[in-house]
DNA sequence: AAGAAAGTTAAGCAACTACTTGACTATCAG
DNA sequence: CTGATAGTCAAGTAGTTGCTTAACTTTCTT
């Protein structure tokens, strides 16, 4: 959305979720959490073409969730894990405001019980 | 996509995540988790016609991050948390196992220069 | 030098997304 | 009954996504 783009410069939020919002992508993931990889590792168990999964790590790395480095003709990838807690931390300051919410409401009903 | 459809069946993951990748969304996801709210409560503060409004809050409910019931003409949505901790569980997973490679990194420098 | 390996670029395509406007259907208030 | 309120349905559109194939560039290996 260009308004989007340009009012609310596409916040990191939206670029990690929408990176995570596809399988491919989180086998990615799960595989590199495991330590380092080059593209072909990556492409090799995954039933698709090279420049297929090349678009997913550009997808990535836009994301801030994947770094590479290129040496020689290998480029190696690695996770970068403050972009999954950053998604992490949005999700869980939900969670505890939902929390917040459920003690409050847990509060008005024993004063109710107790007047 | 077609085969992701059928061969993956669009897992729940998918949906969540493609669900809080959308800015518009994720407020919608704040607003309700600070308490239920007709859809035109949650319309009111967001620069777009109300149809676009309901289209984000379908998405939000195939996710499974919200449900509403209609009384009367008034819908009323509300959070549904179990959604919220299925991407939390996702991604906590991973930075455990993020934390655990490096826990085995520390280990074999530790032997490395222990020998 | 010749070829294989690893990756990159570019173009094209079908499906999906995030909107829009306009018309319509219920429900409630006077 | 009439009108306002709350929501819904349908169609259309510009832009994005997830792939593909074909052609290319680098960097090893022999």
């Amino acid at each position: 959305m260009i308004v989007k783009d340009v009012v609310n410069q596409s916040k990191p939020l939206d670029k990690v979720f929408q990176a995570l919002a596809d399988g491919t992508r989180r086998d990615l993931v799960e595989r590199l959490i495991r330590g380092p990889a080059s593209v072909s590792e990556l492409a090799q168990p995954l039933a698709m073409s090279l420049p297929a999964v090349m678009q997913h790590l550009q997808v990535l790395e836009a994301s801030g969730l994947v770094r590479s480095e290129k040496t020689g003709r290998v480029r190696t990838c690695h996770i970068e894990p403050a972009a999954l807690r950053l998604a992490e931390a949005w999700l869980g300051e939900q969670r505890t405001g939902w929390e917040r919410g459920l003690d409050r409401l847990g509060d008005f009903l024993t004063e109710k019980t107790d007047e």
